[in-house]
RNA sequence: GGAGAAAUGGCAGAGUGGUCGAAUGCGGCGGUCUUGAAAACCGUUGAUCUGUUACCACGGAUCCGGGGGUUCGAAUCCCUCUUUCUCCGCCA
């Protein structure tokens, strides 16, 4: 396996401590992610400055107060009642001047916590700039292209021929981008998952198995909530949502948690099924299993030391690589550029995978970094053995991998006259060579 | 779903209006003793925000499930939500 460049991490996270500091670094890194900032931290800086001006001010006034009440107390225990009146007058104003002060302090808190979570993650130095994905860059690639004829088809049509995954019955049961799988199609599902599964668990990850359904913290730890709200299933009658990766319920394991230096890195590895609604972005080009509102995914979660959180990201990368290799698939690493990468990311690398019948990359897995990002939601922290400070911790992620593209993958490559071959690695777990 | 009880620091567990950030025990950390370890003994032991400060440090505010209220003063009283336990009902 080809070796990575390990990067370092930029700076240590986007909170205000470093607005303040380095307000111009953070507008230009926020360019790469063609975003314009300027305005919002002007507002967020003004807000804080004003902020902590109140803060200050009712903190003394706080400390008057408390000093006079223990006064009061000392006093009534020594029976002097008439001293002890005198000094309860002299709360009265300090009281009402205190709760003016804080009545103003919580809209700005707001205002502050509104505004700063506008913010996207600072893109890391190594990211691409550009718009879309044309201008993503390609990292390495691998596999053999496929030779199939002419007459191939596509997986849409396979899984007809071979009645293994049914839309139309997921039509009648659910709606559309809820396929019935069946039969052996049903079958590979659950060996691919298994396989995916197994493999993490040698590669060193704990495997965990999740709710499906997640509270808003959850949503907003990792950044699903509240900007991406319309993408998720929401179940309002509980105010639950249902998880479109497992990344949300597994990374929120470590919200409000504070790890020991030594714990690091956490590997955790999940199986769940995926819901998105995906609103709006139906086309041509998501025919069959290239979209759909149900899909399953194995997902590969760390909490990393920043120190390292980039070693980690490249052994993901090399694992995610194994995996698509050992399925014999032609794929390609794409490095995002600014404009592709999600809000919450500051480095992300794709996973694509050769579709021959539709003659185009599938992507397939998705491996980022968020650096402190999601930790400064989270508040996921630690603490380095002997040290009195908490720091955030980095936390990582990536599809290891998603089903329903590789399966249209593997289908649409791997077919003959006779039928589908299945990939080798999967054969012990399928227990068919062919589906025909 | 109904009725009752409870929620305190890493854990266990005191505390029912005043110097309580919180007794005590365990655990953790540091030390004494020991060739080393254990035991014993001594000391120490959370988080967040903030001020002075280069750092160490020192000072202030907040935090006893979450939110709100009463009071000069709340872990302690009141309201509300959540969670847990017990009993009943229902159920895979």
């Amino acid at each position: 396996m080809a070796c990575f460049f390990i990067f370092k991490p930029l700076l240590p996270m986007l909170t205000i401590n470093l607005l303040r500091e380095k307000k111009e670094f953070v507008i230009e890194r926020l360019k790469i992610k063609n975003f314009e900032a300027e305005d919002i931290i002007e507002k967020v800086l003004s807000l804080d400055t004003v902020r902590r001006e109140v803060q200050v001010k009712t903190d003394s006034l706080q400390a008057d107060m408390n000093r006079i009440s223990k006064e009061i107390g000392t006093l009534m225990k020594d029976g002097k009642k008439e001293e002890a009146e005198n000094a309860r007058q002299k709360t009265f104003a300090l009281k009402e001047e205190i709760r003016q002060l804080t009545e103003k302090l919580g809209p700005i808190d707001n205002e502050l916590r509104t505004e700063i979570i506008k913010l996207p993650n600072l893109p890391h130095e190594s990211v691409p700039v550009g718009h879309g994905a044309d201008d993503n860059e390609v990292v390495r690639s691998g596999g053999l292209m496929p030779e199939i004829s002419e007459s191939a088809l596509p997986h849409w049509d396979l899984i007809k021929k071979y009645d293994i995954i049914d839309f139309e019955l997921g039509i009648k049961l659910t709606g559309a981008g809820f396929p019935v799988y069946k039969g052996k199609g049903a079958k590979l599902q659950r060996a691919l998952i298994t396989y995916f599964l197994d493999m993490g668990e040698k590669a060193g990850y704990n495997e965990v198995y999740p709710p499906i359904m997640v509270n808003e913290d959850s949503g907003f730890g990792t950044g699903q909530l509240p900007d991406k709200e319309g993408q998720m299933y929401h179940a309002t009658l509980d105010n639950f949502y249902l998880v479109p990766t497992a990344e949300v319920p597994v990374t929120n394991i470590y919200r409000d948690v504070i790890l020991n230096a030594d714990q690091l890195p956490i590997k955790n590895i999940a199986y769940t099924p995926c819901f998105r609604r995906e609103a709006g972005s139906w086309g041509a080009h998501v025919r069959g299993l290239n979209r759909l509102h149900q899909f399953d995914k194995v997902e590969i979660v760390r909490i990393a030391h920043p120190d390292n959180s980039y070693e980690s990201l490249e052994e993901m990368v090399n694992h995610v690589e194994g995996l698509v290799a050992s399925l014999g698939l032609p794929y390609r690493i794409l490095r995002l550029c600014g404009g592709d990468m999600s809000f919450t990311s500051a480095l992300t690398y794709d996973f694509e995978v050769w579709s021959a019948a539709q003659k185009r990359w599938l992507e397939v897995s998705s491996v980022s970094n968020f650096e402190s990002f999601q930790a400064n939601r989270l508040k996921c922290r630690f603490k380095e053995k002997g040290d009195k400070q908490t720091r955030l911790a980095h936390t990582l992620n990536g599809s290891a991998l998603a089903l329903p593209r590789i399966v249209a993958a593997i289908l649409e490559n791997n077919q003959n006259e006779n039928g589908i071959k299945v990939p080798e690695v999967l054969v012990p777990y399928t227990g068919f060579e062919t589906i025909n």
